[in-house]
DNA sequence: GCCGTTTTCGGCCCGACTGTTTTCAGTCG
């Protein structure tokens, strides 16, 4: 039993006991799901080397729960869990996933109209068998409908780039159509989360009322599900629900705080506001005993009346370590200007849309003091691979062009990692590249045992420098490697092998979880574009946003260095 | 069920919006 079904299972816990109406337990086991889900490392490992100490250790999770998840993992059952899930069905934990329904409502629907499924719930509201029930009304019949259509649609997660977009877009149309004298994203956008579900932006305005009549009102609003004096909330037609909240401008730096979350995160801070004799709501932090404003203009200062440092929103997330922050001061996370180079790009001479010099261009005029060109190896022939011809003369090219540039430029080439391990050419040319990039694409089917020999022999080669987007994940439409990471990045470790933080938007891969996971074996990585043309060296920032999830400093990330250490890494780079 | 720089017992973040009902429970973030 992986972490995902462990966490799914206490979840259904949850729902059990939020459906029996028992108070406390819910949060508690939702918490204790939420820390295994956010784990980077497999609890049964944790449970083998650490024994019920390793997991009690975690946050939410203490002797009770950590007793269902020893027996969970040794026999596949607990008594316990087994005997409450008996009452909550698979359909009565997706009832409740619906939107506008809690436990209450989903009680009494179950309960009143004796339902097993989404389908009967359906139909029930169809018939109009909703309406009549106490506390019920048309209303609520009808949302109950929409929130089917759009669960059986699916609300799907999407690319970071794709909801900051989105975002943007918003923020544009509101600047323009209204005049909030301060607008940001916030939420999981702004903790820079590889994957979005919703948009939530905050306002800062003297007319309110207007800018939500403005918001609600946007051509591209599919309907309204929530319209009040400073908060709103809309679908829109590609359904994405984006929530709009106004605050007037003294709470403006808590109101962020608490837009940005984690929803955990504050929970945590608002704990201790607490115990600080402090109440921090979205208005701001006041003394508990007479409710007296204490001035506040940042989150920095905020957090700082709290007694702790500033924590980026990127680490703003449960994951044990918040104690950290409160005791020893923060890491100083890597940022895009610690970056001296771009390890992965593509040019014409492949599958890029830029010429060679137009890329080497570009990468010069971003400040970087390197770049290292990749184009695909023969194999990859949808890509445009190269021949060894084409590869030798790129070369001749790069050679040509070196005297315009102050940047260096780097031979390398990504180079297809086939079926067997074995690397797409020949050891001799490998030995001459500058950077070999390996890289999987194709056969990602492959049993597990067959996928980690492939890539284990792959990193064992002496010509590998970095592994390109090791999970081969495509964001909605590929799943990740079903394989375990953890013998990977041991691999690479114990070879000096770095791997790859792919910024392309629909890769961003590896994903934070796995980064903590690799950094902890002692990997190191490089952050790249894998840029196909000249306006993809702008993605550079996804892929920091995944390494300052992760935690990483400049210190874990070799293209922070300049040309004369890199060859610490990447020693076939001539002098 | 978890947790503790007041606590091993008694708390557990906080406020807006909706719909149904006439003052608020339920839901959401």
């Amino acid at each position: 039993m992986d972490n995902s079904e462990l966490a799914e299972l206490l979840n259904r816990v949850a729902d059990a006991y939020e459906l029996q109406g028992v108070e406390w337990k819910p949060a508690a086991y939702r918490k204790a799901a939420n820390s295994v889900q956010n784990l980077e490392q497999d609890l049964l490992e944790i449970y083998r080397f650490h024994g019920i100490k390793g997991l009690i250790e975690l946050p939410g999770i203490g002797k009770a729960i950590a007793e269902h998840i020893i027996e969970l993992l040794e026999t596949g059952h607990s008594k316990k869990i087994d005997s409450l899930l008996k009452k909550v069905s698979q359909s009565h934990s997706e009832i409740m996933q619906l939107e506008g329904v809690g436990p209450k409502k989903a009680y009494k629907l179950i309960e009143e109209l004796q339902l097993s499924s989404i389908a009967e719930l359906k139909a029930a509201a169809q018939q109009g068998k909703i309406r009549v029930l106490k506390g019920f009304g048309e209303k609520t019949e009808s949302n109950i409908l929409r929130a089917i259509e759009m669960h059986l649609q699916g609300k799907k997660r999407r690319p970071f780039a794709e909801m900051l977009k989105e975002s943007q877009s918003i923020i544009d149309y509101l600047k323009q159509h209204a005049v909030p004298q301060k607008i940001d994203y916030a939420g999981s956008l702004r903790r820079r989360k590889d994957t979005v579900g919703d948009i939530d932006i905050l306002v800062c305005t003297a007319q309110p009322e207007e800018l939500m009549k403005t918001f609600t009102s946007m051509p591209r609003v599919d309907h309204v599900l929530a319209h009040g004096s400073t908060k709103s909330s809309v679908v829109l037609n590609n359904g994405v629900q984006v929530d709009l909240r106004a605050v007037p401008e003294q709470s403006y730096a808590a109101a962020l705080l608490y837009f940005t979350g984690s929803k955990e995160h504050n929970i945590r801070i608002r704990a201790l506001a607490n115990r600080k004799g402090y109440l921090l709501s979205e208005y701001g932090l006041f003394t508990l005993t007479d409710k007296k404003p204490i001035a506040c203009n940042s989150e920095k200062s905020i957090y700082k009346q709290l007694g702790l440092h500033y924590i980026p929103p990127e680490l703003r997330e449960v994951r044990g370590k918040f104690e950290a922050t409160t005791i020893a001061s923060l890491p100083v996370l890597v940022e895009q200007a610690d970056l001296k180079g771009d390890l992965h790009t593509h040019t014409t001479f492949s599958d890029g849309n830029s010429s060679l010099q137009a890329m080497v261009q570009r990468a010069q005029d971003m400040g970087y003091s390197y770049i290292a060109i990749t184009d695909h190896s023969i194999s990859a022939r949808i890509a445009n691979g190269l021949s060894l011809d084409r590869l030798k003369a790129q070369w001749e090219e790069i050679d040509n062009i070196a005297a315009k540039f102050k940047i260096r430029i780097l031979k390398g080439a990504e180079v297809d990692i086939l079926k067997d391990g074995k690397l797409d050419y020949p050891d001799e040319i490998l030995e001459q590249l500058h950077v070999v990039i390996g890289a999987i694409h194709s056969s990602f089917k492959m049993p597990a045992s067959e996928l980690i020999h492939r890539l284990t022999r792959a990193l064992l080669h002496p010509c590998l420098d970095i592994l390109a987007h090791p999970s081969c994940r495509l964001i909605g439409r590929r799943g990740p490697l079903q394989i375990d990471y953890k013998q990977v990045f041991k691999v690479a470790a114990s070879n000096n092998k770095i791997l790859e933080i792919n910024s392309q938007p629909s890769r961003m891969d590896l994903h934070d979880t796995h980064i903590l996971q690799a950094r902890d074996s002692g990997v190191k990585f490089c952050i790249n574009t894998d840029g196909h043309g000249t306006d993809e060296f702008a993605f550079m920032g996804y892929g920091i946003g995944l390494a300052r999830r992760a935690w990483l400093t400049k210190n874990d990330v070799i293209n922070t260095l300049p040309l004369s250490k890199l060859r610490r890494y990447l020693p076939r780079i001539p002098q």
